[in-house]
DNA sequence: AAAAATTTTTAGACTCGTCTAAATTTTTAT
DNA sequence: ATAAAAATTTAGACGAGTCTAAAAATTTTT
């Protein structure tokens, strides 16, 4: 069995990989988990002792199989909970992920699947991210930023590349929420914000620091 | 915030002063939370130190009201979680304790409330015993062991007093489950075992050792 | 290509919760 | 009432995970 802090430095490490390109690393880990590059260094070689992960000093880090096995179920445990608060119990999606990151650790095959069952195998969390197989693959989804849609082009909005509560909160109070249509009317030529409208209604501006994170399709 | 460990001492204790008549002890405590006296000493004086328990050397252990408190609150988001488990996920009530061990210590007012709220405010877990309130108070129930009914006298199954999975089991095998009648037929003077007849259909034999376990009203 | 800056690792220490072994207090038995 | 037994506490240690400060390696700058 791991520990609960052995499976957060793993779902950190798949998360940076995934997200940067190159090498993930001490200082970024650091920043990620809250804590100080001294100890990351401490995790590091604990974690490569027990193989879990590729490493060599002062090189980096990259999950081995194993490792990502069980990074993925962490995140597997995380996003179907988070589908359980959202749908079940009616939390927002800017409130469901720090609760999930207690409840991702919660150790039961059992429980995990049951929950899959009762939620009616969900393919996907409230903010869009694809939930890993039991077999613990991630799906692929080709998503597009809505910053780099052609003006004209009528997409739907997925999923959100940034998931502070903030964000969502500002997404919840302007509208575009999961599912909504958005037709990209005109982009700035100066500050590439975004104008659209929304659901063949209303129309807004949207900056292009928000259009950077959101995902449409 | 107090930790898991201190969560898990402070429900203890409230069970075991519940459960015996007279002091907690600290050999009790070491019993009850699989560790050794010594370590059960140094907790205690931790909890002391916090107010959460009276605590003289030597001399068993009280909660403060404090003490209390906290510990209600343990027992109530354990006991609403074994009520999911057991009536949306389908697990059986041999097998919501164990989960809820864990999910028990998951902090947030919220999610229990919410939780409280989609399972219709449940007054009772699967066992039968009572859910405290909010606000944190047990709920009184006064029900008699089977073991003390008196021939012809019929009862209802309420609760158990022994929660092992193995006489949960048993009790299921035997079709002895919550809310079942039970008509006493009659008691066998030597080995105290009772003679019952279940929801009026089959008749069973049942052990001291079982019918003291079993709660009716 | 050497110096400066940055990143990463090591060394040593701390807290939490646990342990064993020894000391102390309380209880029980004679 | 005193000795023996049992329960409890203290002392000292350990592993996990963290920290700060210092050392070492790597990268960037000049």
């Amino acid at each position: 069995m791991h520990s609960f802090t052995e499976e957060n430095y793993l779902k950190t490490i798949y998360y940076l990989a995934a997200r940067q390109e190159g090498e993930v690393t001490t200082n970024s880990l650091a920043e990620m988990t809250a804590t100080k590059a001294a100890s990351v260094s401490d995790m590091l070689r604990k974690l490569a002792e027990k193989q879990l992960i590729h490493y060599k000093k002062y090189q980096g880090v990259r999950l081995t199989e194993e490792g990502e096995r069980l990074a993925l179920k962490v995140i597997r445990r995380h996003r179907i909970w988070e589908v359980f608060l959202a749908e079940k119990l009616g939390f927002g999606w800017d409130e469901v992920h720090e609760m999930a990151e207690e409840l991702e650790h919660i150790r039961s095959e059992d429980l995990v699947q049951k929950l899959d069952a009762f939620l009616g195998y969900p393919q996907f969390d409230p903010h869009g991210d694809p939930i890993p197989s039991p077999a613990g693959q991630m799906p692929t989804v080709e998503y597009t930023k809505l910053s780099e849609v052609t003006i004209g082009e009528e997409v739907q909005v997925m999923g959100v590349l940034e998931h502070s509560p903030e964000f969502l909160q500002h997404l919840d109070k302007t509208g575009l929420n999961l599912g909504c249509r958005v037709l990209v009317q005109d982009v700035n030529a100066f500050d590439k914000s975004v104008s659209v409208q929304i659901n063949h209604e209303k129309t807004l501006f949207v900056s292009n620091e928000v259009a950077r994170n959101l995902l449409v399709n």
